[in-house]
DNA sequence: TTGGGTTACCACGACC
DNA sequence: GGTCGTGGTAACCCAA
């Protein structure tokens, strides 16, 4: 798969693969995982803030829920429409 | 449903429910969740990348996994594997 | 968890787990699982056939696939009712 | 578009296609599809069964994981995964 | 024939 | 321990 033969200064090649590249991705991805967990423990905390101020968590996530899922929605029923127009050969 | 008593400037009460206090949280939610789907989408988008660099990416999930966990806990787990292994025929 | 100390006749018991009922258990799920196997694949004939009938098997997946959700779209407008009631205390 | 040619008693003809023979299409593979899920279903039963018998059940689709690769595959697998650990500094 | 993109399924982990 | 949402995996389709 990659030139076997070429030097390596510096991409420090171990069984055949460039360890220095790979390490440099599994490093941004488990920094950017990191990020992401960050972020989700700030929407805990947000949670959790509006659970003190007496609101029904569980009530909020629904409608965090339904709110993203409305547009996909309408999106199909136009979809349905096209569907049924091409099933039937227009 | 109706205005039960007087009109209210900034706290907009609703059914005995602060609305504005419970739209805020809802939106400050919605932003987080909508960053951690852009950082969800940045991670896809390096996992490509290695793909396309000729990575195995199955392989690099596995190694991030790894990182992830306890060295006891990673000990364990191969350990009860073994056991079931053997208890198998294998 | 189990009872370590109890007779084992029939159960032959492997470091400590019952590696007879294990073995069941993994067939059990094998069988099924070959079944299921078999199953997805006369389904794929079936497209296949119809396909060679003249039918655009993608328009017929999006049939099936909005066929089986319009149930939940009614049951999510009922949700949706509700749930505004309970937000506002009702 | 319009009916091309004749009546047809039986093949009802829309759009210029079949849809009797389409609809046909469509249940035997929404039918088939129920048994699919169906068989699902029981597979989850078993897992659940063992479960409650003390099983773990992660190890045991680890198991059955192993069981469906071929010894080879299986062994590249491992000799991969042991390259990039290596690579990144295991 | 194969690789890449897409989709649906399923398992896993987080949270309650 | 149960539920819910998210992510990973595997199937399938098409294009090259």
């Amino acid at each position: 798969m990659a030139d076997e033969s070429a030097a390596q200064a510096s991409s420090n090649d171990v069984g055949g693969i460039a360890a220095d590249q790979l390490r440099s991705f599994i490093e941004r991805i488990e920094r950017l995982e990191e990020e992401k967990a960050n972020i989700a423990s700030d929407i805990k905390d947000v949670y959790a803030e509006a659970k003190s101020s007496g609101f029904d968590t569980k009530i909020m996530r629904q409608i965090i829920r339904i709110r993203k899922m409305e547009p996909h929605e309408r999106a199909e029923q136009e979809e349905l429409l096209d569907l049924y127009l091409s099933a039937v050969g227009y």
